[in-house]
DNA sequence: ATAGATGCAAAAATTTTGCAAGGTG
DNA sequence: CACCTTGCAAAATTTTTGCATCTAT
């Protein structure tokens, strides 16, 4: 009950779900990583934690979150989704990325997006407008070659 | 050998690949198609017009395409990724994605991209000497509920 | 002729699901 | 106490791989 943010709590209760300990763990966890956490990545640390956790809870949990737009999955292209915490009232801000097609890193930036900021609020409110959406995040990748990768 | 765009042939020629029927077929699917389609939607295509072609020379085929950035991977969050042509020399020009994250319907726009052209390439630029990469493509999606499903 | 490409079927890897049991409000 | 959640293991899905054979160049 302690630990976890209150806004999260809050959605939660709002939703008539429960804050169960399996779900307090991994908040914890989402709140605390600076990385794209696979869901075999965010179960081993759960397992660290608190071993009775089982797999399909992580997924579960993972899903459940995604689908109320309290953690983006993201898919890399490598066939393992990545979840992180959406908001920015953690220590990590609101970030795009940068993904190597070859080795597979991914750097995240978010140096230039007080410009983008702007452009990006000015199209969502143009597809509000136009397509009806509600529009709660979005994704915006970049592909290419690292500068290591570049050289091969 | 006939059909296929001459600049696809180009690279493939280019890095010492060779022109299939397999790669033929499925680029002129591609090259056709305004849909994103995933594997097994190519495959089903692919059979009908050429029944002795396998499933895994179609991801043999889209994995090597996507390396080459010939063809663009796209994972929407239903677990099947799927693909389309890079360029837009084709009918189908660049654009970017609304997904709605209730039904999975999948709005194409491109209609506000001009502005954002600018920007994206500025800030590709930027991330390209800031950061060393050779960016081959990005993808911009952003993630909602659409007019139907917000009613619910 | 030779290196690349393919088909088939088996294997891998990730994610989902059913159901009885357990936990939360 | 009612209803939401979970664990476990099995199942479903999507994608990859080995290897003998075939085919472009």
């Amino acid at each position: 009950m302690r630990y976890g943010n209150p806004w999260i709590q809050q959605r939660l209760i709002e939703e008539g779900l429960r804050i169960t300990e399996a779900r307090r763990v991994i908040l914890g966890i989402l709140g605390k990583t600076l990385q794209h956490l696979s869901a075999e990545e965010i179960y081993f640390i759960v397992r660290r934690i608190n071993p009775s956790i089982g797999f399909a809870t992580v997924y579960r949990t993972l899903d459940l979150l995604t689908k109320m737009g309290i953690v983006q999955k993201f898919e890399f292209g490598d066939g393992r989704a990545r979840y992180e915490l959406t908001g920015g009232m953690e220590k990590k801000s609101h970030h795009h990325h940068l993904i190597c097609t070859k080795c597979r890193k991914i750097i995240d930036y978010a140096d230039f997006i007080d410009e983008e900021k702007e452009l990006i609020n000015k199209t969502e409110k143009a597809l509000i407008k136009k397509y009806r959406f509600d529009i709660k995040n979005h994704i915006i990748n970049f592909y290419g070659l690292c500068e290591d990768c570049r050289k091969t």
